[in-house]
RNA sequence: GGGGUCGUAGUUCAGUUGGUUAGAACGCUGCCCUGUCACGGCAGAGGCCGCGGGUUCGAGUCCCGUCGACCCCGCCA
């Protein structure tokens, strides 16, 4: 038999009493963690999402409580209403905070049954995640979801608190908008009112901030989901809740300093203290010293080590002499066996192989027929004892073992500038150096080694601990990015942050001689070999961003279709802007430990982008279609 | 789209070389128990071995397909 609550008002929190409060009398509701029946003597756990008091019914205290108390299963809800009593010494509970009391109950009100549960929050052992995300209001009630829902609020809080400080407004930009086909795929909402048309949902705020900036508000910034219709990750939802935004006149360090700012009070939250501000590193020293343009800094860097060797030791090692030759050096990792040795194999990119890149990884080898060569290898990359080294280079001979499907990469060795379609332009007349496309594979393919190993030897070296569980944050800006990316497959350029990315003023000229050249204002902010956010100073003049659509082989006619509207608004007074948008979910994911996106989520989709939970999507009535006016042709099953 | 791991009771898992009636723990039900906090004791219920097909005298186990969860590649301006 349930009860009403009544005018019953709850005193305290399950989690709050202490020794101090002995003697008060109070009011506890909340849930049945756990019951502990001893016939005469019941034991309750009652726990509310600030912790867990327990409860103590005895048979003294009158049949009627007693009975209810007998009642009691795993996850009622129910009102306990009783005395606080010190325990008695041998009766503590050390891992309770409230275990130096207990509540004597001498009424309850049971507000709620529950059903046998599929698994409890108080299971020690986790429920496999179908299960938990079926039923994600069980889970949620988890000590450890709970923290991280909560931890995720006061991010938000502290991130809000410093924006509006530093005189940021909160605008809310609509979620249903234009389709503009460019990068992801939209997620589409059909309209109604215009039978074949559609809103889209955005995939960033982008031009809404930008269009802000050009209404006068300075300083805008929203937390506010995106979406995106792509293939999931763990770290990557169809709907995901950025940091957004836009500062009027501004320059990369006025970012960086607001970002530095609110990332330091948002890791406040967990009592740690961010160093500020954060090191800056070009793209091109990324790749050069980490074969990544989101370098993780718990590792050490590569080592070219040329130098170690003869251009005759090089041929005959099969490796190109002329290219980087990369030493990969992974700390503390001890011993190997030839066995172990096999099976680190195969976790390099099978592309490694395709491109003729070699990783030598018999150290014990190499020493027997290079020992000079390999000491000043292990000198070169800092090597101490118990360190892993690798060797990734060039192979000189491309063709694989069948021969077949291995085509050589074309001017393998001739320092052609990547990204340059005609391959011969501007190297020196930049003054900066610049990577071959053969040389950027080598590197890269050290730096996927250098993660794979990193990955499988995190146990071995404490510095380097799975994706979210970091003891060690290290956090800096990427900057000097390429404007462009050449897209095979489409044979044109790309942008590579967005289009409305301004190029670096020095290359304004090179926009159309050499578009491989440019460089981007645009700055990625980059944790533990994550992309926290990414950013860049925009375009605001209407003739720069016309070049660049042109340059993205966008005629004026496609130019006016897609962004006729922002193009216009660009000439009536657009102050130079520029921002930067932040993954939420990714640094509250961090900040938990946590190796999931979905750990930081309430509600959160499956690797196929459905929620498990209410079993979205669905198909919809004909009814709803034909009032849409869209016909269905093919269907998921 | 591709590769990998997994799918057995409500839950977490075990299940040998293909061989009788598929097990354990927790949970659930009933009984007992006044100091438990992973309470304890006794008894009991609970299975489409993800689904479909095949091989076989015989399949949880082998083969093929399919569905679902997870991880990775592609993709994610």
């Amino acid at each position: 038999m349930l009860d009403f609550l009544g005018d019953l008002k709850r005193t305290h929190l399950c989690g709050e009493l202490r020794a101090a409060d002995a003697g008060s009398r109070v009011v506890l509701m909340g849930w049945v963690n756990k019951r502990r029946d001893l016939g005469n003597l019941i034991f309750l756990d009652l726990r509310d999402r600030s912790g867990i008091t327990q409860v103590v019914v005895t048979a003294e205290a009158g049949a009627e409580v007693h009975e209810k108390a007998a009642e009691v299963r795993s996850e009622f809800v129910l009102a306990a209403m009783g005395q606080v009593k010190l325990r008695d010494p041998g009766t503590v509970n050390k891992n309770l905070p409230t275990g130096e009391i207990e509540v004597v109950a001498d009424e309850l009100r049971l507000l709620n049954d529950c059903k046998p549960l599929p698994f409890t929050p108080a299971d020690t052992v986790l429920a496999n995640e179908e299960v938990r995300l079926k039923y994600r209001y069980i889970d949620l009630r988890r000590a450890e979801m709970q923290r991280n829902i909560e931890l995720r609020h006061k991010v938000a809080i502290a991130i809000r608190d410093h924006l509006n400080a530093q005189g940021f407004y909160e605008i809310e930009t609509p979620f249903m908008t234009r389709s503009t086909p460019e990068g992801a795929r939209d997620y589409l909402v059909p309209s109604r009112v215009y039978p074949g048309e559609f809103y889209a949902l955005p995939q960033s705020p982008q031009l809404f901030k930008q269009i802000l900036m050009i209404s006068g508000f300075d300083r805008y910034f929203q937390i506010v989901r995106c979406f995106r219709d792509e293939d999931l990750r763990a770290d990557r939802q169809p709907e995901f809740t950025q940091i957004d935004l836009e500062i009027s006149f501004a320059r990369p360090g006025m970012v960086f300093h607001v970002v530095e700012g609110f990332l330091k009070a948002a890791f406040a939250t967990i009592g740690f203290e961010l160093e500020t501000p954060f090191p800056q590193m070009s793209y091109d020293q990324a790749i050069r010293l980490y074969g990544i343009d989101k370098p993780d800094l718990r590792l050490p860097a590569l080592a070219e080590v040329n130098v170690a060797f003869s251009r005759e030791n090089l041929q005959g090692l099969g490796l190109s002499s002329s290219l980087p030759l990369v030493a990969v050096r992974i700390p503390g990792v001890g011993e190997i066996s030839r066995k172990e040795r096999d099976q680190l194999r195969q976790l390099y990119p099978a592309r490694l192989a395709e491109q003729g890149i070699k990783v030598l990884d018999d150290e014990r080898r190499l020493e027997k027929s290079f020992p000079e060569a390999m000491a000043k290898v292990r000198e070169l990359s800092g090597a101490e004892a118990g360190d892993y080294v690798v060797l990734v280079g060039a192979g000189t001979v491309t063709l694989g073992d069948g021969g077949e499907g291995q085509k050589p990469a074309t001017g393998a060795d001739a320092g052609v500038p990547y990204r340059t379609g005609s391959g011969s332009a501007g190297n020196a007349a930049s003054g900066r150096s610049r990577l071959s496309m053969r040389e950027r594979q080598v590197l890269e393919g050290a730096g996927q080694v250098r993660l794979a190993l990193a990955q499988r030897f995190a146990d071995r070296h404490k510095r380097f601990e799975k994706k979210g569980a970091a003891n060690d944050y290290r956090l800096l800006w990427v900057t000097g990015f390429p404007m462009f990316e050449w897209d095979e497959a489409e044979g044109r350029w790309n942008a590579a942050h967005h289009p409305f990315t301004s190029p670096h003023e020095e290359d304004m000229e090179r926009l159309e001689s050499d578009p491989g050249a440019v460089r981007a204002l645009a700055y990625d902010v980059v944790l533990n070999g994550m992309e926290l956010g990414s950013g860049s100073i925009r375009i605001h003049r209407q003739d720069i961003q016309a070049k660049i659509f042109k340059a993205l082989g966008m005629s004026p006619e496609e130019q006016q279709a897609r962004f006729g509207f922002f193009l216009e608004a660009l000439q009536y007074g657009t102050p130079p802007h520029g921002g930067i948008a932040l993954g939420l979910d990714r640094i509250v994911m961090i900040l938990a430990g946590a190796e999931s996106l979905r750990e930081v989520i309430p509600f959160p989709k499956t690797a196929k982008a459905v929620d498990l939970m209410v079993d979205a999507p669905t198909p919809v009535s004909d009814r709803q279609l034909k009032e849409l006016g869209i016909r269905v042709t093919k269907t998921g099953q």
